[in-house]
DNA sequence: CGGTATCCTAAAAGATACTG
DNA sequence: CAGTATCTTTTAGGATACCG
């Protein structure tokens, strides 16, 4: 983690294998729209994971799920709009499931499916390893900060 | 994954464990700019994840890295710009190494961290998760948009 | 070669008003 | 209540030219 960066590792039958990593990183669905991608993308958006985790506590309608988003302290709300969006998302790739109960208005409840259930499950593991390594990021940054203002 | 959503979970008591659970998730480090959110965007964004995989794979110089991965197939290329910012970002975190030999011109290249290196390995597994399941998911979507189509 | 500056486009997300 | 429609703002990303 120092400067220790091995630098012999550059040689020209080093990059001749660039086409078989190519290979190789097509076959882990690297490319658009695939479910990687696509996965890869919710995860990182501003609301899916923080949908993924509330939902991971049980049911909820529309607008509690709404609300809830609103108090995490996370950002300010989501609009009615975009949690749509997101949710509607979420259940085409089967990550979600949504129930409606045909009353007037109508009832719409939210859940996790298995497959969700197993995504939000992956993110809680990662989650968890960022919060270990936290202080680590956090001084990875002042360091870098300070190296920046340094220079001017 | 039916239709099998338990309502009976939705009554009074369940919601007000709601701000319980908002304390629970900020602990979770789900706020703006917190080590947490900024790597979930990372592994979202369009490179990122990308250039977290091929780093994987040993040292690059800039130029490298940047024509590896526009012959991945994955998407067209990064151009000059967004391939700095995104490997400046990561540096900031620590995820990355720059080495500088100073040359005219100077050559630059850049390798994982050990943090770096446990985030790939994070990814890789999320990937694999991915992969396993993509059927799934495709079958989910395929499911989903017939449903749409019906509608009309 | 690596990096920066400038400009531009596309996509995500927010605000607001409206409908069944 | 859930969802849609419309408009605006914001941000990520790309194209190009230039500098040390």
């Amino acid at each position: 983690m120092k400067g220790a960066i091995d630098l012999s590792g550059i040689d020209p039958a080093f990059h001749q294998q660039v086409d078989l990593l190519a290979r190789d990183m097509s076959a882990h669905g690297v490319r658009r729209d695939e479910p990687v991608r696509t996965t890869f993308a919710m995860l990182g958006d501003r609301w899916s994971t923080l949908i993924l985790l509330v939902l991971g506590f049980g049911t909820w309608r529309h607008a509690e799920l709404r609300r809830v988003l609103g108090r995490l302290g996370a950002e300010e709300k989501i609009s009615q709009r975009v949690l749509t969006l997101k949710l509607r998302a979420m259940e085409r790739d089967g990550y979600v499931v949504r129930h409606v109960v045909p009353t007037v208005p109508p009832r719409v409840s939210y859940a996790l499916t298995d497959l969700g259930a197993e995504l939000r499950d992956h993110a809680t593991g990662l989650i968890g390893w960022v919060n270990a390594h936290q202080q680590e990021i956090r001084k990875a940054r002042v360091r870098f900060d300070l190296a920046e203002a340094d220079a001017d």
